[in-house]
DNA sequence: ATTATCTATAGATCTATAGATAATGC
DNA sequence: ATTATCTATAGATCTATAGATAATGC
């Protein structure tokens, strides 16, 4: 039953990109090592030779959620001649995003819980929030580093926030209203900004 | 071992009450029916002559913590003289509010669990939604009706997700930062908002 | 008589481990 | 010989219910 050294790196890789999928979709408490362990197609008692705790993989997981986000951003301004943050904004506030948490952003998917996690987790998480908040200064249109960076910050706190707010709505309504207006807002937000 | 309606009627605001704050500090399902019960002084088998399930404490806890939060933003808008958005914004972004997420706000605690819950939850947190930004609209700057909604939308979403993005951070240099950063924007977003 | 609470437990679920199995890789 | 995976299970935990108890309120 053992595998080659190839084959136990690809079902890792697998048992990761699992996770981060399921993790984002119900919720770190929401889905059980056994579970994602039978979504890759193995039994959950080979999970321990792989990651030392489902903390590990937990860990692990938010690390490449965010670095699927990234890629995602990096694609959508290479094929943007326009406003690079503007179309980044759209992209993640649109109903698209709003309804497939899965593969979206793991701040806006699992923010609070996030924020209880252990140290090994949030230091990941750190790690990642750093690249987002540096991709976007990259493409916020300030003078100054130091206001681009400000600009990213700001961009990225409505960004999460709105999304927050247009997913735990049950009014399709008001969901679309937030999604509209926290996208219109923030290119005026950026440019007041000082 | 019966009490009267107006002691049960009691046990069940404690139980609320204890609810609405546990949840905030580790999550919907980070405490059990049986703690919050102990926390008030009463056993777990009691617990189904107030609630029907978990579910049900979990629509009526998040109300609860929702209403807290309005109660507040009444008492720091009364004492407020000058810019009274600027004073909530204010109070929101703290570090007080950061390090204290059991009696702030609900929607930067739990968030991404927020909507992955039963109707019957969201029903109760888009109510109490409506309320957070129908209280901003009072206290927005704009013009028209229309726009004082417009702002109060943006705000909250910068709001929350400055909040989220702080909570998350190992680092507390970037927290603090963060936190500045958004607090000092809305303003100028608010104003920029057409 | 009614019922709020308590005691006890059924039934389900989850993390992590122990030991067996069989394929890799020296 | 080593080890990735499988089978089985220990130990903990959680929701919800059943039946007993004792105080309320008609």
């Amino acid at each position: 039953m053992k595998v080659s050294k190839e084959t136990m790196a690809e079902h890792q890789g697998q048992i990761v990109a699992a996770a981060a999928k399921s993790f984002r979709e119900r919720g770190f408490d929401g889905i059980s090592v056994a579970d994602i362990m039978n979504e890759v197609g193995l039994t959950h008692g080979g999970f321990y030779r792989h990651f030392s705790s489902k903390d590990d993989l937990v860990a692990a997981a938010s690390l490449r959620a965010i670095s699927e986000t990234i890629a995602k951003w990096r694609r959508i301004v290479d094929e943007t001649p326009g406003d690079r943050l503007e179309a980044l904004v759209n992209s993640y506030l649109s109903l698209r995003h709003h309804d497939r948490p899965e593969t979206g952003c793991l701040v806006a998917a699992l923010g609070g819980e996030l924020s209880r996690q252990s140290c090994t987790v949030k230091e990941a998480v750190t790690k990642g929030q750093r690249e987002l908040i540096d991709f976007l200064s990259g493409v916020a249109p300030g003078k100054t580093k130091a206001l681009r960076r400000k600009q990213a910050i700001v961009a990225l706190a409505s960004m999460v926030g709105g999304m927050t707010l247009a997913r735990i709505t049950s009014d399709s309504e008001l969901c679309l209203e937030i999604l509209s207006d926290v996208a219109g807002a923030i290119p005026n937000s950026v440019r007041a900004t000082v």
